[in-house]
DNA sequence: GTGTTCATTGAACAACCGTAGAACGAATCC
DNA sequence: GGATTCGTTCTACGGTTGTTCAATGAACAC
């Protein structure tokens, strides 16, 4: 039991917090949404006092920031439609916590919606030069629109059809709709 | 300028405000969501005291529920495809208010979720029957989060792509994905 | 005209929010 | 050792929220 030492160094102390404070408040951001998460509902989730929460990410503004903080998507290579199938199947099978955090908010906080919006600049246009048409732009803005509404109706809603399907078959359905916005077809 | 006597019965009056507090009540809910919308603010864009707000509504919740009465959206007969077309332009024009108070609020407010969940079920039922194929439930799943998808990129998140297009192309560009979909190529 | 109804206001309450700062106690440094 | 840093908690403040309720004055019934 007491074999090893508890090794409680400050240093430890305070990343063990820390990183649980955050993890806190990715869970309740992803499930309450900006608004109606509060900093003592994120400490208590985390064990510790509201105070604390404060003391180290400075205000809630800023723990949303961190907590907000999207994971570089790198796009898989190769034709446009095959691309884009590989990284909704990524976003459907890991029903990755943040991004949950910040589609959650985007509607109702503005920050999410900046965080959002800088995130999808950057992915439209990387999609748009691999889309060989005129409209390229559209044509982009309307293949994130049709992954977007799909993470939204199957991991925030909920909603049944969406939510007991397999990645599989949504993969399967969606792809000749991929093909023919990414041009492939005509 | 006094020809018309002011014609204030107390009926009128009340009907007058009570409708002005609703209309109120949707734009607020509309832009700024359930949260961040409080009794206050569509007071005073409704030029009324907040005790009004709530001696006719009883409350925020009830307030919403009010607000939040998506009008009975008659699906237009014919092919699938050609009625969901039909059923996305009306929404791509109007930009109906109603319909994006709930979209506003859906994604952290319980009882707006429940709105959106009941009439998104008559809706999938209905489009269900009319889509031949074993998976159909899936796949007019898959429509509405498309429909989702796209209304939410254009009036609520405003990217520009979507924002600015006009609604034909956008509609011309979706054409195969519903046609494929509502399972009439195959 | 007189008494009643009722649309509307203003002030207040309790609860909760984000936030700040003092206080305690254990790890750290010399 | 003692002094000090620092992780952590406690308490409190000012502001906002949903909500209540008494007060006011104009429309109403008779």
């Amino acid at each position: 039991m007491s074999d090893e030492q508890p090794r409680r160094t400050r240093a430890e102390q305070r990343r063990e917090s820390e990183a649980r404070i955050l993890a806190a408040a990715r869970a309740t951001f992803a499930e309450l949404g900006y608004e109606r998460t509060t900093i003592r509902n994120v400490a208590s989730a985390a064990g510790v006092n509201a105070g604390l929460v404060m003391h180290y990410f400075g205000s809630k503004e800023e723990l949303f920031s961190r907590a907000a903080k999207l994971p570089e998507e790198e796009l898989p290579v190769g034709h446009p439609a095959e691309a884009l199938l590989t990284s909704l199947r990524r976003r459907l099978d890991d029903e990755p916590v943040a991004s949950l955090v910040v589609l959650r908010s985007v509607l109702t906080h503005a920050e999410a919606s900046g965080e959002f919006r800088a995130a999808a600049a950057t992915w439209l246009d990387r999609m748009s030069e691999a889309i060989p048409a005129a409209d390229a732009g559209l044509r982009a803005a309307l293949i994130s629109a049709i992954i977007n509404g799909v993470v939204i109706d199957r991991y925030l809603l909920k909603l049944s059809s969406l939510a007991d399907a397999p990645a599989d078959d949504v993969i399967a359905l969606l792809r000749p709709c991929f093909e023919s916005l990414a041009g492939e077809t005509g």
